[in-house]
DNA sequence: ATGAAAGCGCTAACAG
DNA sequence: CTGTTAGCGCTTTCAT
């Protein structure tokens, strides 16, 4: 493989005319550039990034940070990432912690040693003191999960507002006792969801039931499963459920389905992320949609201002409220 | 942030001292190599990998080629190929490449310009003649799609035989009129699909129905609901359907429920891949499980032996039948 | 408009 | 066991 030596020798010109013409400075005649474009072209040259990325003491490289590659939910997020990373001339380590500070140190040591020129952390498990550490000297944003005051910015919707609009469709569509499958509150947007659980029943009067909150350790279907069987189990169950993760709702709706009993007739259901597989369900579920892939696009933006030394400041985006099979027709 | 050299003078040796230390060489005395780490310690030194990289002509990266990330399959063999690249002390770079021959150029160049030391193609559209090219400078493995004679190394299955063993599975449960959503012939693994399903029918003197036979353009739910759509409008409905994707069968599945018709008892579904989501359906989905994770774990292996200029064996690995809801029971 | 030369941070060959 | 030094491939300042 040729390098930038021996393009400069076959043109006849320095290595440093090479150079300029690989990075197109206009200070080069047009005479000089077709001889090196084309000793370039006999060589079949192509420029080493190693060399590039040492002397420029940059990787172009983002880490992404995701607990399980798994959830679908990132999916979407993480076309976004990569729409405006590839259009910046950069590009993805995807990294998926698995929720497991081993690993997860692994990869901040990637940034340590300047593998990668920033991150994005959409890992709600994160280390937040090893990150805010880290963000002293790296750039770094949060996205869907942060930290208030952290001082790491990041892009997230109104998780508050979003549950709240959920729960306040079922009471409209006549339900009362409604319950809520919620994933661990150590996590923000738990609490946060959990908030407008609560402030949609306050606001219509209902009493709020403390049997008809599940707690799961994870957003995955066996957890869905685990929770609906528990809500099944009691002796006033509920007419309507909300699950803070399309995964959890469609293990509702399995666990259900097992019961013999029908959704949206027996027991209506509400999702949260509109993942593609929220479509594809029996009946197909209505869900909160998040912006997944412009939250991808924004935390990259952002991500390269910060690079950039711009200030940044975080942002919300909106989000919306899907009505599909699992809550349609009134209740009676 | 410190460099080598500053962590030398503050432990007045050399450079070549603190590299060794770094790299864990037993010739440097204990004495000394208490010196450098209390250094390395103090200064909150970490090797930058550009300048290990330049030095060793190696990016320590993998590049990763699958055609959509929104496809299940291709997750469960990422986890198994990341495990093994970062025992290695390798990472991977996750490319989509959309099916989109640009996109693949982009990624391509990664590995011209050296910012990636080997790849793992598991798209199907991928440009073979390039491929090759490539690989006569570059190490690469095909995983799953692989093209027969090319010299690249695969890990694959047997499809031809998985399918047979799915049509059987059909057969044995009672049913002759037996539909194949299958995937552009174009595909290798859609012809060998196809030569396992007339293998089992003919075995069993059941006459090919060319009307049974769908095709579809790629292997998504929308694809599957679709093929099924023009089944169920035939004059004589098949009874049971092989989707060589789970995707496919999900989508068949939704629209015979669209239909008011119900699986098992009226059409009977049989799946490919074992996806996780392959098991939430309703009713769950028989499958053919392909050992991905393992997939995986071979693939990178395969790759790494490649790279030091091993010879290396493309290699065939077992599947399984699993049998769930959408099959289960005898069909009369 | 072009070239010479320094240097990004590291490893390894060689010398002692 | 340790130090000196060249050099991986590139970009950029400083001359000219």
């Amino acid at each position: 493989m040729a390098n930038i030596q021996e393009v400069a020798k076959q043109a006849r010109v320095s290595v440093a005319t090479v150079s300029r013409v690989l990075n197109g400075q206009n200070t080069v005649s047009e005479k000089t550039r077709k001889k090196v474009e084309e000793a370039i072209k006999k060589l079949n040259y192509e420029p080493s990034m190693l060399g590039r990325n040492l002397r420029n003491s940059e990787s172009r490289l983002f880490l992404i940070l995701i607990p399980s590659i798994s959830n679908p939910f990132y999916l979407e997020i993480i076309k976004g990432i990569e729409a405006v990373a590839i259009s910046q001339n950069y590009n993805i380590l995807l990294c998926e912690t698995d929720s497991n500070p081993e690993r997860e140190n692994i990869y901040f040591d990637l940034v340590r040693k300047k593998m990668a020129d920033g991150i994005i952390s959409m890992d709600p498990t994160v280390n937040i003191e090893t990150l805010k550490n880290l963000s002293e000297n790296h750039a770094i944003i949060q996205c869907s999960e942060y930290e208030e005051g952290s001082g790491i910015p990041y892009v997230t919707i109104d998780n508050e507002d979003a549950s709240y609009r959920a729960v306040k469709h079922l009471i409209q569509i006549g339900h009362k006792n409604i319950a809520l499958i919620n994933s661990d509150e150590k996590y923000l947007y738990a609490r946060q969801r959990k908030m407008g659980y609560i402030r949609a029943l306050e606001e219509y009067g209902i009493t709020l039931n403390s049997q008809f909150i599940i707690l799961t350790q994870h957003l995955g279907f066996e957890n869905g499963q685990h929770a609906m069987k528990k809500l099944l189990n009691l002796h006033d169950r509920p007419t309507a459920v909300f699950a803070v993760s399309d995964l959890l709702a469609i293990g509702a709706l399995k666990e259900i389905h097992a019961s013999r009993l029908h959704v949206p007739s027996d027991i209506a259901v509400v999702g949260f992320d509109k993942i593609d597989f929220s479509n594809m369900t029996n009946p197909t579920l209505t869900t909160i949609a998040q912006p997944m892939y412009k939250m991808g696009t924004v935390a990259v933006k952002m991500l390269i201002d910060k690079m950039n030394g711009k200030e940044v400041e975080s942002i919300i985006l909106d989000h919306e409220l899907v009505v599909r099979e699992s809550t349609s027709g009134q209740f009676i």
